[in-house]
DNA sequence: TGTGTCGCAGATCACGTTAACGTTCATGTC
DNA sequence: GACATGAACGTTAACGTGATCTGCGACACA
């Protein structure tokens, strides 16, 4: 069978010797069709297998009905629940979804803004990397909303939807102070993006809150992951590496806080293979709730991120945006809040004699 | 600064003076266009901030220049790494990609198909899910070609990219065997869809080739998440409620495939709350090679998919169909060959005395 | 000088759709 | 019978491109 031609509003017109127009008009259950003519155009295009061409009605209606995401690395299990919900609050809104990863490179990222503005999508959604944002500045200008979801960029006043991560430390800081935890790190990707910031922010200010001195070089970055083969998954290895120098350093009693769940994963085996029990002589706590955090073992406490309603609210916004036209006023930043899951490996320790 | 209307090739024809078409040819670098004249459009286009509208090019070129990917579930680590492979090659091709998530469901598979459609994109890969088949061979009909990844349908005559599910479980059954058990089990999520299917039979072939038996109900099956909400990840739940069960009927020594890493990971669970210390008095198999699945306790011994590369392949045949706009030729069967990674899970055990 | 050729540009049309505006014709009203 | 009304349809233009054809001047060559 030959790949033939789709048909169009125009075969269907000439098959029943209508106008264009009219058919048009009775697919779309518009008046000014008589119901008779309205039935007959239905079974022609029902026969004929008609498909509307969705570019063709985008162009002369000037809207695309697609949202562009940008996103770093759908491994990530946290983008990965996110491109699931922002899929599916778009379909539910009517729009489709062109998606585009940058595995966190710039070049990749502003060529991601440039093509998205040819299409002419509707609104963008991204997680942005950390530098450069004249790409967003310029598709703004041509008249597309972005929202930057997850991640704040000094240099750029657009909405952000996002975790309040500064709260997620927080609370896991203060859930390990409570324990009676005094010596406490801080292990982070060695990112310059804001749930990072955030995290050390809540994490030192909280100490100092409560007047605990932190232990030098309490917070310790681990190598991001880079010259990864493309759609390499996030990676505990790294977390692993620098377990081996935590494990002499932090006494016993200690708690490592780390930036997400695959960094506490690397913890666990680097002290389990030096003789510390997580949960018992050291305490480790995750940030994401991973799917498999709370089956390892020691249950790993977390903080849980609310990744399908930072989806939905990023949709939202971007649409109230596209909606409403207003692409310059004032940036509406929304945080929303993570929930801390007291499990096991966090304590109760056992008090440091070392 | 208002949202104004994106130039066009017609405004800087006018500012310069001449005609639309010497504006897209020069923009084009085609002939026929004076050196001069190019730069001079050339000038104006970046002056004027000119963005090539990709819709009106599609429409009269005929070809979307988009690829559309159904898939169920990003939150499946196998997929994700899915998605950056495809998004990837198909970027390098000068393809962008649209996104579909289907969470599993017939009726957003054939939504999805029908959308897909609409836009007129070149080509769609998919996962499908198990029942109906209709709508992709509408797509086909309408030249659009279809290729399957991951798994197989029956009832459609496709090109499929996918992994040799059926050699990965041969390779994992018969590794098990050759490390001296006798009583295997395996774990598989129940669904009709072929990578299961294929890692059954695997698994029972291998058992008979060997002339072993297997016990009775050695092939258990999980309750797919059903009714789960949206965007809800892999969940080594399902895994951990069956594997009480599976406990009390192993005996020392017995070894447990899983279909996947996170049941294997639910099993880990079930099995170290009974007292049965994985790798030692009881073998665990994974399937999938998650990013976690290194670093567990015991470190699992695992399949490894080659996700980049069924991706990248499924791209290449499916562009290789664009290309030759041979939709309804012979199919062809990619099958791309799984590595088992032997760590430290599946024993050596202590031999059975029970 | 005529003729062919080449370089460069414009004119025209097409892609498939929707919107604005016209036209036709039956019906109703006074 | 003159005129307004309104339903049902057609005509035309437009969205922003790209392909094809045509035109025109300059130049080389016989």
């Amino acid at each position: 069978m030959s790949p033939r031609r789709r048909p169009t509003l125009r075969d269907i017109a000439l098959s029943l010797d209508l106008s264009v127009n009219t058919v048009s008009r009775a697919l779309a259950d518009k008046d000014a069709v008589s119901p008779e003519t309205r039935e007959r155009v239905k079974g022609e295009a029902e026969r004929l297998g008609y498909v509307p061409n969705t570019m063709a009605r985008s162009l002369v209606l000037r809207n695309a009905m697609t949202l562009g995401l940008v996103i770093t690395n759908p491994s990530n299990p946290f983008f990965a629940r996110l491109i699931s919900a922002i899929e599916e609050r778009g379909r539910e809104r009517g729009y489709s979804l062109m998606l585009v990863v940058t595995e966190d490179s710039a070049e990749n990222e502003r060529r991601a803004a440039e093509e998205l503005m040819r299409w002419g999508v509707d609104g963008v959604l991204a997680i942005p990397v950390q530098h450069g944002a004249e790409h967003w500045r310029r598709l703004r200008k041509s008249g597309t909303p972005v929202v930057l979801l997850n991640r704040h960029l000094p240099e750029l006043d657009a909405d952000v939807v996002g975790v309040d991560y500064y709260a997620g430390a927080r609370a896991a800081t203060e859930h390990v102070l409570d324990s009676g935890a005094r010596e406490l790190y801080l292990v982070e990707e060695d990112l310059d993006i804001s749930p990072v910031s955030e995290r050390i922010r809540g994490f030192q200010e909280t100490l100092a809150a409560r007047g605990i001195g932190a232990p030098d070089g309490a917070v310790v970055r681990v190598d991001a992951p880079e010259g990864v083969p493309v759609s390499a998954p996030f990676d505990p290895g790294a977390a692993y590496a620098i377990g081996a120098d935590l494990a002499r350093r932090a006494g016993r009693g200690a708690v490592v806080l780390a930036g997400n769940d695959y960094h506490a994963l690397g913890l666990y085996r680097a002290f389990t293979e030096r003789g510390l029990r997580v949960g018992v002589d050291i305490g480790v706590v995750g940030h994401g709730d991973h799917p498999f955090s709370a089956y390892l073992d020691p249950a790993l406490t977390t903080v849980r991120l609310p990744a399908p309603d930072v989806g939905r609210a990023g949709v939202d916004r971007l649409l109230e945006r596209v909606r409403s036209g207003a692409v310059d006023t004032e940036p509406i930043h929304t945080l929303l809040a993570p929930e801390l899951v007291v499990r096991a490996s966090a304590g109760p320790l056992r008090r440091g004699e070392r």
